[in-house]
DNA sequence: GACTATTTGTAAGTTTTCTTTCTAACTGGC
DNA sequence: GCCAGTTAGAAAGAAAACTTACAAATAGTC
């Protein structure tokens, strides 16, 4: 899939012959039916015989009708951003070579755009309102997500405070759920396969009033049960695993919201933060001790 | 055949039995990918078997998958939904004013990206080898980068033994520096306002004589003298910080790399870890203990 | 804990979809 | 008008997508 196949089409409509230019006419015009479409219907749309379809789609370099409604699925279009030359560059390797990598990439990509549409839904701003709002913040992730959930307390926790990463360290999740009031809430990161211990946790919130975020990939099928929100990131990306990757996104973008959200009264603590981490760790370029200096003695 | 097929599943998520709600969920996350399934790939992706399919496609209502994608067409009605249209109607929005957040997305893709070059670099393939062969591997993170290591970490124990998330808890990274022999590899994830311990580790290691990787921002100035191999992603995202969600994309393409070149074997030390997880936690479906039972009482 | 009812998977059909092969029709050059 | 070269269709074959029938597994009930 080097080129995008409304490129490909244009092309066509030049050189190629009557029943072809036909076709290529028609897929232009109604390429968001063609995915509905087999050989043989469209063929009948067309009136040309099914045979010149496959012959029409092996022509401008697919290996036939299914081949080519495959690569529509990943399709972006010519974008013209996203046409640059570095990504036909990675293309055009792709093409040479035995690179399968690539086409992660517009899986990754495609799940990168469901995420900033999860950043759109009514949902988002609901769960963003309380995010901003609550007097406590919980996440958690368990085996791989762990450090989805790492990552977004991090970022949280320079915006506002009371946010707090949940972990099996003390062997039940008493911080959370046995809380005083219910005035939190909880965000999970989970992907499959799924730890008991995330489904326990979100049901037994639920049940104690505290809204629940759930964060998943598309295959938790106890999700809708046990959460308020529930947020899903497209993790297959040909690799020899899923890639739960985008969730960085979705938790970023989250964490931005909230910021909006509080407004830039935060900015101040963000500066504490920093000169706290200052204090504590220091900086690259902070003044004092360098390579063989102080640090070297205690 | 009056209602619309969201509803219909909405409905059945509640009512249907375990892999009819497992379908049911799947479809409703990934409505946009539907029309280019067919029974078979969604069976797979489902993991329930062919009849199945069309037995939940009957039970809601239609004749078959083959009619539900039919009617779909139709549910669809005028909202985008190929990956192309999904994202110029995004950049609609930017266009209107009312959000900045799209902008964004464009510089998130063009980071991913960046990304995939790096995994197309000769530096690439000599981190890969490295850490597909040292006999430790040892990944370090600071501030919001820490998450970035856990995941790293996370992943990659899964496919070989010897991983280790470094951090400062015990005031010192003897764990490493101390370490006899230097068979080992360092993975940096860093990003600014980068933590001085970042670059003290990294110095001290490459004198140590064990080769550093480092993954950071563009502004990284001190990258290069202290490492073997650096890799850039771009962290501007228009938003109110930089964001280095996309280093999570990297890190994963890296395990997949180190997976690719220690082949298959490594399928069993997986399964094993998935039975040990199992063992200890237990993952969504296992047997035993439900809700109400067993867990409750120590 | 055995028994029924429901749910699900396997294996073997059936139908649909696509491709191949071969032939007919069209195009342009003489 | 006749002849190469191209283009398109019909028919048959191969592959896939889907269904049916039945058996195994699971869940619920007494």
């Amino acid at each position: 899939m080097t080129k995008p196949l409304r490129d490909r089409l244009t092309e066509a409509l030049q050189t190629a012959s009557k029943a072809d230019r036909a076709l290529a006419n028609y897929m232009l015009s109604d390429m968001g039916t063609l995915p509905f479409e087999t050989a043989a219907s469209l063929a009948a749309k067309v009136a040309v015989s099914e045979p010149t379809v496959g012959r029409f789609c092996r022509s401008i370099g697919y290996d036939g009708f299914k081949d080519l409604k495959q690569n529509l699925k990943n399709d972006m279009g010519d974008q013209p951003w996203l046409i640059g030359d570095r990504l036909r560059d990675l293309q055009q390797r792709t093409k040479a070579g035995e690179d399968q990598l690539t086409r992660g990439l517009e899986l990754e990509m495609a799940a990168l755009v469901a995420v900033y549409e999860a950043a759109h839904s009514p949902e988002w701003h609901d769960t963003v309102t309380r995010l901003a709002t609550a007097k406590h913040v919980f996440a958690a992730g368990f085996q791989t997500e762990r450090g989805m959930a790492q990552i977004f307390v991090n970022q949280l926790q320079y915006i506002r405070e009371g946010v707090h990463l949940l972990d099996l360290a003390a062997g039940n999740f008493a911080e959370i759920l046995a809380m005083e009031g219910n005035d939190a809430a909880l965000v999970i990161f989970e992907a499959r396969r799924y730890s008991r211990h995330a489904r326990m946790l979100a049901e037994d919130a639920k049940a104690a009033g505290i809204p629940v975020t759930l964060i998943t990939d598309p295959y938790c099928d106890w999700g809708h049960a046990v959460s308020n929100e529930m947020f899903v990131v497209p993790t297959a990306v040909n690799l020899f695993w899923e890639s739960t990757a985008q969730m960085a996104s979705l938790a970023n973008l989250l964490v931005n919201a909230v910021f909006m959200e509080l407004g830039p009264e935060v900015e101040e603590r963000m500066n504490k933060f920093a000169r706290l981490h200052g204090r504590f760790t220091g900086h690259v370029g902070d003044a004092t001790p360098k390579r063989g200096e102080g640090r070297r003695t205690t």
